[in-house]
DNA sequence: GGGATTATGCTCACATTTGAGGAATTCTTC
DNA sequence: GAAGAATTCCTCAAATGTGAGCATAATCCC
């Protein structure tokens, strides 16, 4: 049997069942494992499947997520990245939705160590690409705008949890009234968040801080960390920094 | 023999079985490997065979190569819409993961009206974008392969669940074993979903008809319908319409 | 016929493919 | 987190395939 048949078995397979196992196709195709390795291995190299330890992945599992045109990417891919100093391996993250966490998601490091839990099916997905993340996304019913689970289940599962930091985006925060949003669903859901975790990050772009809406969802006290696109000693962030570390 | 009678040889033998081995075609045609290299060579510069070590292959052999190209999609895309014939409004609904899932959940129509419970995030996403469609998705670990929710408290929350019909795709289905599987975790998912369901559908392409896996998920009989790719009165599909409703 | 062209086969050095043994790595499980 | 199993990587050796050069034979053309 020809070297190309043998992946072209291979490639069908894979597509057929998403998965291949090494030990199963040897004996299929009646080689040794290693052969099979080595067609893996360079199929893998034309980028034809995902190679994985013991196998072969369809490469079509994977989800290319399509850049949109995201407001402020620039500014959101920042304070991601100042974000990411707020973790390290060990800890366990409960983070909200949004492109600023979905920046995040894709910014962490592929040997950092965590489990997240997240209410938005878009970061679940992208941190699910990180070899060393354990993602638990909680379940509920899927808000058509904002494309997070929402309702009283998702209270209720994170009412159950008790996480190191939370990690969340926010549409506006001041001194006075702290963080406040104007859906319910979310203010409900942020609240049960604020509540399980140890210490709460806020992410937000400059340009949100000092604006109000029309529902509270947690004094400024309950704010241990505030990141944004500014320097942490721009004086804008000046009345901040005296209630909460800036970063 | 002429050189051209050989080469016209060694085209038929390729159309018939899409390779030659040179070794073979040394004996058939009673010259030396050589020669018959040399043909090959020359077949090959015209365009007309792919050379490979050790004898050539048909020019139709070319792998399925482009990424991102899902596979069979036409085939898939085409098993969505006949499924979406057993949908109608006011149904509750279980859905599974995997790429003829998606499919179908981009072509239900804006006005349906229906509540869709998923494990995979991918899914749920889709459907979020049809205004009258509510969207829940269970919780979980997302199993970073398969990009679906697993694990115990997904089993947990489907025990709590009754839904009028449930759609699954399938890595294998066979008169004598029923679904069959090759991934712990999603077997059992899968039966906890068939559990709940009053109905289920299996939506698989032909080719995985009459193959087995290693793990049982469920016996034929508590399938109530099977969408394919076929015609539903395709002879292949003779032996299930015996036991079952094809579509 | 004789020279040129082409096809074929042979030898040989070299390349590719494969399997096997063993070390290294990764995964699992307790 | 350490032991043990499974998997992978590395290297070597054997088998097999390949291309180049050369000799020989067949064919063609004048």
């Amino acid at each position: 049997m020809l070297k190309e048949e043998r992946q072209a078995y291979i490639i069908h397979q894979i597509n057929l069942h998403n998965k291949v196992l090494s030990s199963d196709l040897s004996v299929q195709l009646n080689v040794s494992e290693d052969t099979i390795r080595r067609d893996l291995n360079e199929l893998a190299e034309n980028g034809q499947v995902i190679k994985v330890y013991g196998g072969a992945l369809s490469k079509s599992f994977q989800f290319p997520f399509q850049e949109g045109n995201v407001y402020a990417k620039e500014g959101k891919k920042e304070i991601a990245l100042k974000a990411l100093s707020l973790i390290s391996s060990g800890m366990t993250i409960l983070i909200g939705g949004g492109t600023t966490m979905i920046e995040l998601a894709r910014l962490i490091p592929n040997d950092l160590q965590c489990t997240f839990f997240t209410i938005s099916p878009l970061v679940a997905l992208e941190l699910a690409e990180k070899d060393n993340i354990e993602v638990f996304l909680l379940g509920g019913k899927l808000s058509r705008n904002t494309n997070i689970v929402t309702g009283s289940q998702v209270i209720n599962e994170l009412s159950d949890l008790r996480v190191d930091l939370c990690l969340l985006g926010t549409n506006s925060l001041s001194i006075e009234e702290g963080i406040t949003d104007s859906d319910w669903e979310v203010v409900q859901i942020k609240r049960a968040m604020i509540k399980c975790s140890k210490s709460l990050a806020i992410m937000s772009i400059a340009e949100k801080l000092n604006s109000n809406q029309k529902m509270r969802v947690a004094p400024l006290k309950e704010v241990s960390y505030l990141v944004t696109d500014l320097e942490a000693t721009d004086p804008r962030l000046k009345d901040f920094a005296n209630h909460l570390k800036v970063i």
